[in-house]
DNA sequence: ATCCTTGCAAAGCTTTTGCAGGAGA
DNA sequence: TCTCCTGCAAAAGCTTTGCAAGGAT
């Protein structure tokens, strides 16, 4: 963090941590739950300022879910890409890695000159256990 | 619209016309915007309402920016699917098809048997003119 | 006649912001 | 010391909802 001109205090420390132990996608509101939980040390404006950041420096990814909320999860390294599966009855989410679609997503970027920066893939549909 | 059990009333109407005569994205507020300038016929409220119906009923179709809103545009036949590029500088949108792409996401679900019903793909990076 | 829709206004949520005090480098 | 960061509380959006009146079938 430091090498990116950020201060390191309790609360980034805290909800970093708190994000790099969690397995699952998360709303700021939840981090803040968990905060709390933890007796970490953040408020409400703190946790969404701090997720913010951390998502822009890169420590943390974001996606939406499929109604307009923005989710967080963390970035092990900035290569760690992955698409989601969202089952739309238990809404689990399941990780997948396809290269063959990312490649062609430079193909059609490439075929508008588009500098493609990033992307998101979100399949919905039912998951094995629910159909 | 009767076929799907739905009552045709004014703003409905209203709504469906003017989402349809219009060739972007839309915001919830951006159509009840433009209700008012057209003086048509719909409360805000009536206007939120409605085209959560109008998605549901496959009439529009759903995205999200970068941010977690929700935009909508109108959706010709439920054959109809592109995705979308943003540009994250002027937050142009180019609509794109791939057939590839969408068939090796008929792998992927089937990989995990998951039965897909919808997906949504969004490229970000920066259009030709802002490069 | 029945019951679905609407408008209004209020409430509900989530997220952002101004400002003064406090902590990191 | 000099900024940057945080907490608080208020505000700012955006979206939903209860209820009574109105409209579609």
């Amino acid at each position: 963090m430091r090498t990116k001109g950020l201060r390191v205090t309790n609360p980034r420390r805290d909800i970093l941590r708190i994000a790099w132990s969690s397995p699952e996608h998360f709303t700021a509101d939840e981090m803040y739950v968990w905060v709390l939980e933890d007796d970490a040390d953040a408020s409400r404006a703190t946790v969404y300022r701090t997720l913010a950041l951390l998502a822009q420096a890169d420590f943390l990814a974001t996606m939406n879910d499929g109604k307009g909320t923005v989710l967080y999860e963390k970035q092990l390294s900035s290569d760690d890409h992955h698409d989601h599966m969202i089952c739309v009855a238990c809404r689990k989410i399941i990780e997948f890695v396809s290269h063959d679609i990312e490649r062609i997503q430079d193909e059609v970027a490439a075929r508008h000159s588009f500098k493609l920066q990033n992307h998101t893939l979100r399949l919905e549909g039912l998951c094995v256990d629910c159909k």
